[in-house]
DNA sequence: TATTTACGGAACTGGACAGTCCAGTATTGA
DNA sequence: TCAATACTGGACTGTCCAGTTCCGTAAATA
């Protein structure tokens, strides 16, 4: 009997004999963790998680031992769901063109919307957790990688010039970001339009090019 | 009698007759606060900061009313001290090697110390203050504007080609900061050396002027 | 000097909240 | 059917903390 196999149990929410822990409810009230913790930082109560969940609060100490797991929880469920929308896209295409696809989408999705979001919320809970490693890995990390492994290829390819394409992916995440993310986590973004929006990738991808183009 | 009046009397320490505030102990307070929200977040209890401070509780609530006004003036004075480090150096010299003095400056100072710090702390206050703004304006959008105007007169004297100077601007902090920020943010900066951060603004730079250099 | 205010120390109030307990009901596996 | 467990709803405990109050003392102003 393993760790993880233990995991796996709580996962279907059989302990045994008897009745077996509710998953639509475990799904509730991660769903209302994400909401209230969102809305309200994790100084949230676990009332007003039972209550959003539409659960009682025994119910939510059945499934997760205390407030910090089921943050916890929480935001491994979260950062799995967030580097999704960051794909490159057909490798054939113009480097120039698949940049300013994967940059709008980085502008759209992540930082003005749920990644600024869920940071703002980690960050609420301060020294609390540990999850901030598991965020970075799952998350940033995860669309670095990504966005540098294709930098690789279109050099070996000889379509662009890039000497180190892990350096050049967070300068080109960097170019698109500015001061954006942070003025999302202050909340003095005055909302960007899609024509700004675009603007912003063109010209990230302008200079981008220009630095690292053929 | 004016709102203005009224603070610089309790700056001074003066609200009438008798014994005037002690100002070293209204600067101790704050140091504490500083000290201690950056620790443990804006949880942190007023004992907590009346112990560090070595002042009784009654004193922190004469100079300052309620929790989220010490925390306000904490975040003030800081903010007010943080943007002095990044200044333009002689605009006679090389852009490239200005832009990289800049650069250096941004990524010690900034960055990986106290910029970070404070944006955690304010961040752990959750929706708790309105400093946020102060914060922004009196902090990274004086070095923003500072670049830009330097940017800009760059341009109208030929030796750089920037149509957007403020754009240009953030494009250059982005380059610079990259996933840096975040990564402090987190927790996971595995602590640039010299050589490291000397390799990054170079790169950044090197970008910077492959677009918008003459 | 008389008055006014700041300071320390410590006790106190009122409220919020994590986590538990309980009594009754519902739902499952054996 | 029986035994085991989940779920509800609410009451309850212990703790922590912001902010207040009281008292005695120190230090300033007028």
């Amino acid at each position: 009997m393993t760790v993880s196999m233990v995991a796996d149990e709580v996962r279907e929410g059989r302990r045994g004999a008897g009745r077996p822990l509710d998953m639509t409810k475990r799904d509730a009230i991660l769903d209302a963790a994400e909401d209230v913790f969102a809305r309200e930082g994790y100084g949230a109560s676990m009332d007003r998680v039972a209550e959003v969940a539409g659960v009682s609060k025994q119910t939510i100490y059945k499934h997760f031992s205390a407030k910090d797991r089921l943050f916890d929880a929480m935001v491994v469920r979260r950062s799995e769901r967030m580097t999704e929308p960051v794909t490159m896209g057909d490798p054939a295409a113009p480097p120039a063109e698949v940049l300013t696809n994967l940059g709008l989408r980085f502008l759209e999705l992540m930082v003005e919307g749920q990644l600024n979001c869920l940071l703002r919320t980690m960050l609420s809970a301060g020294a609390q957790s540990e999850m901030s490693g598991h965020f970075y890995q799952t998350g940033p990390a995860v669309s670095l990688s990504r966005l540098a492994s294709y930098l690789k290829r279109q050099h070996d390819e000889g379509r662009l010039s890039i000497p180190d394409p892990i350096l050049a992916a967070e300068q080109f995440f960097g170019l698109l970001n500015g001061h954006v993310q942070l003025r999302g986590l202050l909340g003095v973004l005055p909302a960007m339009g899609d024509a700004e929006r675009q603007a912003r990738v063109d010209a990230a991808v302008r200079v981008f090019m220009a630095a690292y183009g053929r």
